[in-house]
Order: C-alpha cells, then structure tokens, then sequence
DNA sequence: GGATGTGAAGTAGTTCACAGCC
DNA sequence: GGCTGTGAACTACTTCACATCC
C-alpha cells in the first residue's frame, strides 16, 4: 500500500530541494538578460547531473523545448508555482536578535507569497523598536495570526516558544535553534543547524571523500553529480 | 568499478548528516544524566528509524550492548572521532555582520577542533572591533593560515571573496551566501540557505505531505521515519 | 541537428526480521 | 527477556540511453 490516493502533485523530496535552487539560477539568468539555458548548464551551476536536472523539471510538466532547452522566465514562474508561492503565507518571526536581524536583512530570505506580519521578543530593550517596517511586539502578548513562524531564539527556550506557536495554531516552524523539538504530528519542523554543516564539513575534510568541487547544493545530503570526468 | 580502495571509514552520506544529531541528542542526556539508550529512544528524538539509527551507528563499529542498548558518553566520544573532531581544524571568519555575530555568539556553533584563528571584514566601522576575543582584521590584508572558511558576506561579493580563500589555500568553505559558489574541484563548499528552507517548509505546507511531527532533523532531505503509525 | 522527456537499468539507502549476545 | 548488529528484501532516487519532437 504505497501512496494512498490522491496526491495533487507529489515530487520526491530531493527534487523538492532542488527546485529552489534552479529557481536561483534561472532568476540570475533572467535578471541577465539571458533567455534560455539546457539542461547541462542548469546542472553544472547547481552541481548536479544535467539526467537529474531533466527529471526533476519533467516533474512540473513539460517545461522544456526540445532541441532549445528551458525558457529560463517560464522555469522562475512554474517552480515558483510548483513551490507553493501563489499561496499567501503569513509569517512570524520570534526572537529578533542577531540572527533575527540578519535573516530580516537578508534581501532574499522572504519568498514571494510570504508575508512578514509579525516580530516577537521577550527582551524590553528590543520590544518596540522597529526592524523592516514591523514595530518588534512582546512574545508574552498577543500573536498575530500567521501560517508559519520563523524560531531565532536561544535554544533553552524553544520548545517553550514552540509550544506557544502550536497553541497559535501554527502548524510549521523554521527552527534555528540547535534543539530538539518536540511537537504534535501534523505540525512540520525545519531545522537549520550551523554546527551540523561545520561537523559535515569537517567530515569531508577529514576523509578527503564527499562534495568537492563548484556548483551549488551538494547541500544538505544533496548528492553531488558523479566523479567529475572533467578534462 | 564502485569505490576505488582503502577508504578509511566511508560513511554513507546521510549517515554522516545523521550523527551530529544523534550526538546532540546524546550529549543532553549526559547533561540529564542518563547512562544508557536505545535506538528506539534515539530514533524517536532524531526522527529517525530505530533500525536506520542501529544501522547508523554500528558502521562506527560495535558501540552497543545487546540487550541494553548504547552508552550515552561513549557515543559522544565514538561520534566525535569519526566526524573528525579529534582533529584541530583552524576557521576563519568573513564578514562580521549581524549574521557572523549571530554565529560566533551561538554557542555551539565551533565544533571541538575548531579553532576560530581570524576575523575580517571589509567595513571600516567593523574593522577593529572585538568579537568572540579576536579583533577584526581587514580583509583586504594579509590572513591567518586556516583550513576552514565561513562565508557570511552579501552575495554580490561572495565569489569574490571565495576566490581570495582559494587563493589562501583554504579547502572548506561553509557559504551563507545565497550565491553560487565557483571553486576548483579540490575546494568543499557546503551551501546554507535560508529561503530554500522557508521554500521548502512552504512547499510542504501547500501539499500537505512531507516532513510532519516531532523530531530533529527531516533537515536537508533526509527522510522522516515513515508513515506516523501512532495510535 | 540538438536537447527534451522517459522507460529501463543501476545504485544507494532504508527497513524488515531474526540470529546472536548480554 | 531485551536489544543490538546485519543479511536480505524493499524502496527511492539517480543515471543511462534513446525515441521523440522542435
């Protein structure tokens, strides 16, 4: 009994990581004037093999035109399409520290359909002060009504924050904190772990073995495109 | 032709993502302190499979007591040797901004092994500021022999700045940027990218399947512990 | 001619299920 | 009795190779 029934669209869950990245790539050659690229290229910049580039694109349909490659402005359209984006997601962001800061100021860190509704602290010196146009509210209060939540705080008060945002009705957290947390099924956690990526780095250093060589991804167990038969 | 020879451990690939969570996991409950393990207790704190968790550790080698389950500190000690902690990689740092504060505040972001050697930035203001115990050199200038990198500059000028890392003879880089990275095969790059996870949490939201309930990880592609048969 | 889309083959990783040991 | 370690089965993903269509 493999997939119950009805799946509106159902990628494999690497492709799903992958997307984004090729997202990335076709923006960039949009934004340069450039209108259309094959599967080869596409491959090489996110580092990964031009067979897999064209699998994972069929899955959204048939974007392709053969013989000419991608139109790069229909493959930033339909993965945005494929991704969710047409959707309108709300999005709180608690703990506005450095982290919180950093990911505000980072120009692409909201998607598009994502909507930043709310900021939250429990520091009096950083409640009320105004970060991207959003004044910074107290976390003990009121919560905006949202979709997601994004968890940039100290990792000795997550689950606690996390258990305030399940009550909220939030149902999927990005989490930065390097902690475990323990949430109801049906809410979906993401972690984002600086100090597992330098372990994984180490690791690879260590054994000379794992993702070398350019190309995007090779990100989080993202395998990279085979021995690299360069001349 | 698979795997040339002698390979000195050859972990799979998410094995190696997987450790440093079993061995958060396991270091709590030192901190707790609780002795002894099972897989099915790590399973469930790391989203994982008891039987992908057994299968995980004991390519580490015999750690387990049959009919007892795992030593918790022993594991810590077996997990840190084979990420290669044992080892003394010295990191630098580039561009301080809230980001790199955020990290080098985070107190588990340096790994043991890691040893923080040098921080540059560009910015004049920045420039000779203490941070983490070290003072911020300009980047331009002459840098501290490293082994690792981190990459926490805009991505308008991270190639830039890879290349000058290159250059210096660093063969790890842990990119912030949201920029593909071109480097020499030889050169790891490990990419973090904050509005690929926000996607990917977006994309599993529109369709309602993916990475639900509790658990660490479900992180970058890894697979959650199969259909939630909870009661 | 040239590059996509896709069955078929190959590979990697997960999970089962149980023998083996405590 | 209980839980690990692991061959064997299974599942998922990747890659090949080529028919297909521009």
């Amino acid at each position: 009994m493999p997939v119950p029934f009805s799946r509106p669209s159902m990628l494999p869950e690497p492709t799903v990581a992958r997307l984004p990245v090729y997202q990335r790539i076709a923006r960039e050659m949009v934004r340069r004037g450039r209108e259309r690229a094959d599967s080869e290229t596409l491959g090489r910049l996110a580092g990964v093999a031009p067979a897999t580039v064209r699998r994972d694109l069929a899955g959204l349909g048939s974007l392709g035109t053969r013989g000419a490659g991608y139109d790069v402005s229909l493959l930033v359209e339909r993965i945005e399409e494929a991704l969710g984006h047409h959707q309108r997601y709300d999005v709180i962001l608690i703990g506005v520290g450095n982290l919180g800061h950093a990911l505000l100021n980072s120009t692409n860190f909201l998607i598009s359909g994502a909507q930043l509704v709310g900021l939250y602290d429990v520091n009096p010196d950083v409640i009320g002060t105004e970060v991207a146009g959003l004044t910074v509210q107290d976390f003990a209060g009121e919560l905006a009504p949202a979709t997601m939540a994004v968890l940039c705080v100290p990792p000795d008060v997550a689950q606690e924050a996390a258990d305030r945002l399940v009550e909220h009705d939030i149902h999927a957290i990005l989490n930065f904190a390097p902690q475990v947390l323990s949430v109801p099924i049906g809410t979906a956690v993401r972690y984002v772990d600086f100090s597992i990526e330098l372990q994984i780095l180490a690791y690879h250093l260590t054994n000379g073995t794992g993702p070398l060589g350019g190309g995007l991804l090779h990100s989080l167990g993202i395998t990279p495109p085979a021995p690299p038969r360069t001349a």
